[in-house]
DNA sequence: TGTACATCAGTGAACGCGCGTTCACTGATGTAC
DNA sequence: TGTACATCAGTGAACGCGCGTTCACTGATGTAC
């Protein structure tokens, strides 16, 4: 047995990690496997010792950055670090099918992801981040029960994951920007009626 | 100059309107443009006398379908037709990025995605409709002004959109639930609260 | 402890398919005369 | 009103690329003796 089964893990783990943040950076169905791969360090071949088919890995992947959002909100929904964690959460979300960060250019690494691409208007490259204001007198549900908190933490994310979509997916610049406020002021007005 | 302009924009609006529909089905990256076409009754070829791109399709197709949504939850604020609107609209979405309505099944025009199909576990098929119980007492805020109910249903849409993004992706099937669950009593709460 | 072997993570070339895009062509129809 | 022409929506074959997947091979390392 080459490699024991620990460092294996580590491997996989690797890949998931990887995937993970590619997927964040260039969406789901932009991200090759052999991008993947090479980003964890390995070449492509190697993939499907770890992995039945590309949708066990996305599968994977998608589910953990899921616990890190929900997790990463809960922080939020606790109490402590207000104004940080929202835009984190937020910052961090992958979802949409070519979802960028709209603060940060285009990856180095990848300039024209096909011959002659300017061509292509890109869509992407527009709005997606909620703003980050979130006023002091915001109640959040300290003494909730725990459940109840995980709750509302995952309806949170639901709502800002589902707003940076729609924002993406608006006809225009204005309705983007009112879904992303009218989520931001239902989210934040839910927090304050919160007992 | 062969057919009308008026015809010509007819069927623009059928190819958008079939995309919409390809779309929500079979999710954007699964709906080749050749299928969308055939949907509109056409052959592929005739696709770029309409669109510059596959992507100005995708913009304008899902910029539709988000108006769409929108009006129907508007309709659902506005108070009349409660317990229908709900599951409608939930029902509707399309966004992620295979995602399928629940409970038809796969489209009889497609067997095999692939050669060889058995293999992928196709993640996809899994919950994604938010359960439309709506209890009755539930207070749609008929009384607030036009822009904060058209607000409050971009964020109620945007919640969930979200919510059945992350149950796709979620590690496992009681998460899924409970974001569906959580969301939908996010939802129903803060409509109670309203006024 | 040392040696031979089997295992298996990782390599990199190759395969083949789906799909976006292009292109030469057709034929119906609006327009000019 | 009738005829010739130009236009352009739509056709269908072809192209080529990216990417998921496969496969023969390598070589490091844990295990058996």
């Amino acid at each position: 047995m080459p490699k024991s089964r620990v460092e294996t893990a580590k491997t996989r783990e690797r890949i998931v990690k990887a995937a993970g943040a590619e997927f964040a950076a260039n969406g789901i169905s932009e991200a090759a496997l052999a991008r993947v791969m090479s980003a964890a360090g390995l070449t492509h071949g190697g993939f499907y010792r770890h992995f039945a088919s590309k949708d066990q890995l996305v599968q994977e992947a998608c589910g953990q950055t899921f616990l890190t959002l929900v997790a990463s909100l809960e922080l939020l929904v606790k109490g402590k670090p207000h104004e940080q964690a929202l835009p984190l959460t937020g910052g961090s979300l992958c979802v949409a099918r070519s979802w960028r960060p709209a603060d940060n250019g285009a990856p180095p690494g990848r300039s024209g992801e096909r011959t002659g691409a300017e061509r292509r208007p890109d869509p992407s490259r527009r709005h997606g981040r909620i703003p980050p204001t979130v006023p002091a007198d915001c109640q959040p549900p300290g003494d909730g029960s725990a459940p109840k908190r995980a709750e509302m933490s995952m309806a949170i994310v639901s709502a800002m994951v589902g707003a940076i979509i729609l924002a993406r997916v608006a006809p225009d610049s204005r309705t983007s920007d009112s879904v992303l406020e009218a989520t931001r002021d239902y989210i934040i007005r839910s927090m304050r009626r919160q007992r």
